[in-house]
DNA sequence: CGCCGCTTTGCAAGCGTGTGCAAATGCTGC
DNA sequence: GCAGCATTTGCACACGCTTGCAAAGCGGCG
């Protein structure tokens, strides 16, 4: 027990009776080995169970085949999906996932990012938090491909991924609008992370353009209990909202919920709701919310896309890529 | 761009002026360093931005500090907690994860563990599927530590940790029978999981065992649909069911919206529903369903215990721990 | 001042692999 | 049989780190 025996090339070249050089070459992809050795070499590897040791190669090749995720709500459903999605990519391109999740302290996306240096990751995958400057310098340097999903951050020399959300926002209006509402509401947690900040604005400013005022309420965390006490306090105004556009299909969730039990109003015949991100729950019975769709499939295609495109000084220098959310009719708004 | 310029020990030696030994002690806890000599490399280091490079430490100390864990169906609510407690508890001691998602071909539970023993992983950790024995071989071959979450294996050397099902099973009989429920029901996957199948078959010999009979209806993947198509099946029986055991808390959700919506029952009037796994969605305004919740920290907790855990030869030699799942009380079940 | 024991330091041999370079091999055409 | 060429093979160094071992430094005690 804990022997750690592992067989090594050395030992499945004098087995096949060929040099060490041959072993590797077999299996290094467009190596030079003719096909008789490399049979030699792959029956005697078979029989002692060699593998390559990754560790060692990721050292000479100086390209070890890691991605470093940075994850923080790994267990919501939209970040779960995204990562369902990503890992699924990275696997079919030849790589494997490394993940660091960064619930516990702050500051700790910062650490995550020096683990993926020690580990020499080809890249990093930042879901969430935002990295400090000198960490994603450190990164760069380290020639270390750094994507960031929903994040705003001005360095040059990544990939920013981020949604249209104002085009969404102002979707929203227009939905609303032609249901006949004429008191919005936006919906909000008080995190600050730059798509909820923007979906936010885009909403207001849409709104604006259009002479409409719009009630805004921030509280908590974002998640289900979030939409619950907003709801609350959205429904005991004395303008009570015929509208609301919940920054995340969680508290679009809560919302209902609590606009259904403890107000007995009915969705939507009362009052209209818009979520973002088209997690599986929106589509449930009790929900059937109409929202927007993170695009999760074509992010993390986008994103491993990049990973291995050769390094064209114009490209992977850096880009900002927007991608579309499309709105997903159910039956929560009236239709026009 | 891609330049991979990585800062080596040596240089780090070489400013500091002292021996590349003087640097590696340095960062080797325990190590013997003399005070003076471990800030003067500590101060060098920060200045170059140096980080040990582990998968060269992992190289010669034969332990990775990775931990690879292999899973399927990653953005289901019990998964991805599962997945969240895991990461969080092997980080915290400072081990790091490396994911591997078995959701496409079949047969890849094998390719993803021989992924692991490429890496040198110290252990891997199956949440789903069943490995080939062979590869279970290598991998113990290999000094991996090997634990399996809810999957029956009687091979010896693993921790394997499945929860008392029977147990659960029992307990909602007589909850059921406590409310007054005669016409027990089972809602199950056709998916065949080692869990799926001991909370059936704990459910039916437990009503077997009080003379009840229980209808058992099987259908499809884990998940909310199944949910819906069962409860359609259930409910136009001859022989309606007034109690439904559902094998997971997803199929219970799909399970109880269909019957609101579709027949016009109320819970837990007309019906009583229990789920399982506790996932966050039970505890929702419109599901506050009655079920089991998986102790998913203590099964983290457990997991990297015994990770940890000096190789004894009674204690690592393999293990099947058998935890409780307790029974969470909401409102799908009337109270006796 | 010399000896002893303890801590700190440097040397050098690994860990398992990739790869440039030169030697060896095989094959073709005369 | 031999020159000429393409292919295959082996040697040896490099990758960045850990660690056993012996030498060096340091302080105390007689």
């Amino acid at each position: 027990m804990g022997e750690r025996i592992f067989v090594s090339a050395q030992e499945v070249a004098t087995k096949a009776g060929v040099s060490r050089s041959a072993v590797s070459r077999t299996f290094t992809p467009g190596a030079s080995v003719s096909e008789q050795t490399r049979l030699r070499v792959l029956r005697a590897a078979e029989e002692l169970g060699y593998h390559v040791n990754h560790l060692a190669r990721g050292l000479t090749r100086r390209e070890s085949g890691i991605v470093c995720l940075i994850v923080s709500d790994l267990a919501t459903p939209y970040r779960s999906s995204l990562l369902r999605a990503l890992t699924d990519r990275l696997q079919s391109s030849g790589r494997v996932a490394m993940l660091v999740n960064t619930d516990r302290s702050d500051g700790s996306v910062d650490r995550a990012l020096q683990q993926a240096v020690r580990y020499r990751a080809d890249a990093s995958i930042v879901l969430s938090g935002m990295p400090d400057k000198s960490i994603i310098d450190l990164c760069l340097r380290s020639g270390q491909r750094l994507v960031l999903i929903n994040r705003d951050e001005e360095q040059e020399g990544l990939l920013r991924i981020n949604l249209d959300d104002e085009a969404a926002a102002q979707t929203a209006v227009q939905a609303f609008l032609r249901a006949g509402c004429r008191q919005l509401a936006f919906a909000n947690s008080a995190a600050g992370t730059p798509s909820l900040v923007s979906r936010e604005a885009g909403f207001v400013t849409a709104a604006a353009k259009l002479g409409l005022e719009v009630l805004v309420e921030r509280h908590g965390t974002t998640g289900y209990e979030c939409g619950r006490t907003i709801a609350r306090r959205l429904m005991t105004r004395q303008q009570r909202p015929d509208a609301v556009f919940c920054a995340t299909d969680l508290i679009a969730c809560g919302f209902m919920d609590c606009v259904r039990q403890e107000f007995g109003l009915s969705i939507p015949t009362d009052i209209c709701v818009v979520g973002f991100d088209d997690i599986e729950q929106a589509s449930w019975g009790s929900y059937e919310l109409t929202t927007f769709a993170q695009p999760v499939d074509e992010i993390a295609l986008e994103t491993v896309g990049w990973l291995s495109a050769p390094p064209k000084p114009d490209f992977s220098a850096g880009a900002l890529l927007k991608l579309h959310a499309g709105m997903i009719w159910r039956k929560t708004v009236r239709p026009g």
